[in-house]
DNA sequence: GCGACGGAGCTACCATACAAGCCTTGTATG
DNA sequence: CATACAAGGCTTGTATGGTAGCTCCGTCGC
């Protein structure tokens, strides 16, 4: 009547985990962080149709999982799931992006009032040396890999706080901030902003002036909003419409090709 | 090759919204309130196996819409599912407890920032009702009743802040927190300080007193941990064992008796 | 007596089939 | 020509079957 496995297991708790699993992962958290990556990509644009039998084909498995990974996805607000009508990749919220704005500051403000205080040189060097690689990705004008560094930098920030588990809650948030930031990335002067940005906080850190590094950190965070009406006036499409609430449009944006580019 | 359901829709896009949907609740969003309920409340306590089969015969559905209820609850971290073995209640974890403190308060102190700046005497008046029920409820020794209300006051004071659509990030933290908290309840003396903790808020609210109103709250919310020591020794079965992380044991709390009371 | 091994019984995972609802569109009708 | 209507094709929701994997426990070998 007593069961317990063999040995003691930390993994495979979370279905959201990314990164390499030891053995196998299982294919409904595969399909889930494939999708997860083109949402927040904008490799599917919002408004995209996602058909729970189409998704199945292509990826070669059945619907099940397929099924399973929306459900986790409309959950954190990246599709929206209209019963017996259809799945779409939920267009950019201004209200959701500002609350979303709102979560990520409370919690890596608070964060970096610790980490102030726990930093040592070492965290200070691998957060200068995240920055250094930025700006050869600034240079070389690689978008998708200056992003993954930006995440890297955010991520070393928490984990200095002391909080290592935190980080998944931001990223539900980071999700729709960063799909307005893809939006604003073409925007001439912003990168380098960014990287400085970056510095000033690393900086304050290291001379652990706690109100210098929270107030770059929430200047920089804020960022966001400056461009968000720029891309809004450019790209209407991706963004709901005010006064009508989520109405999804079943037309791909190119007729025969799925997740074709913006 | 346009398709648009007839009218908006606003309603439907969260698996989790609880209370009275319009017309029909899907099964899986019942199954996934149910049991959410019934883990926070601890009538389903830490520990106890989760069986599809076991569930979707009790509750005279089908496995599917069991499943993925679970995998909702799995993904904040409520059950924890081991593949090819089973479902389990998920232990209370302190440092998890903790993690999710901090991301509450992060957000509820950021929350209540805004709020002070904000509130009005309908504000004031409504928090207030809350607490005079509360004392009610107090005095009834009515412990569901109480915790029902504590919700409600933390919720209307988000409301306040103008993030409306922020208190189910806090929902996903607090969840956690609720469990330790209904430990704590049956101990003397806790109901009132969390009354007079609540009365201080609204107070420092009223006169706009920022920092008053900050402390206050983050005392209150820091509450958490005062007997969490207390409880972990008192019921050591509920937590998670030191060095060991997240070992299931397939035994139930009374052999043929699901959901039995602690 | 003690340890290794293999079947039994359980689990969650995935695949598939059926059901119910919405929208489109062809068609008949005023 | 405009409108009402019904069939068809699509969607997601639910139900069920089959499979791989893990634990338990009886049995065999030492």
């Amino acid at each position: 009547m007593d069961r317990r496995p063999s040995q003691t297991r930390s993994a495979a708790s979370h279905t959201r985990e990314s990164g390499v699993s030891p053995a196998r992962e299982s294919v409904r958290s595969r399909v889930h962080g494939i999708l997860r990556g083109q949402i927040t990509s904008l490799e599917l644009p919002p408004g995209s149709p996602l058909s729970e039998n189409e998704l199945a084909n292509e990826l070669q498995v059945s619907r099940t999982p397929v099924r399973e990974a929306l459900i986790l996805l409309g959950d954190e607000a990246l599709v929206e799931v209209f019963p017996k009508l259809g799945t779409f990749v939920s267009r950019i919220s201004v209200p959701a992006v500002m609350e979303a704005q709102f979560v990520r500051e409370a919690i890596e403000l608070a964060a970096l009032h610790e980490a102030v205080k726990r930093s040592d040189a070492q965290d200070i060097a691998d957060l200068r040396a995240i920055l250094d690689l930025q700006r050869e990705a600034c240079a070389a004008g690689d978008a998708d890999t200056f992003f993954g560094l930006d995440e890297a930098f955010h991520r070393r920030l928490m984990e200095v706080s002391g909080h290592r588990t935190l980080w998944r809650t931001v990223t539900t948030a980071k999700a729709h901030l960063d799909r307005a930031r893809r939006l604003s990335l073409p925007l001439p002067h912003r990168v380098e902003t960014l990287i400085d940005e970056h510095t000033s906080v690393v900086d304050a850190l290291e001379e652990r002036d706690d109100a210098a590094a929270v107030g770059a950190l929430r200047g920089h965070l804020q960022g966001v909003f400056d461009d968000i009406g720029t891309i809004q006036a450019r790209h209407p499409e991706l963004f709901v419409a005010d006064g009508d609430e989520a109405v999804p449009v079943r037309r791909r944006v190119h007729p025969g090709v799925r997740g074709s580019q913006v």
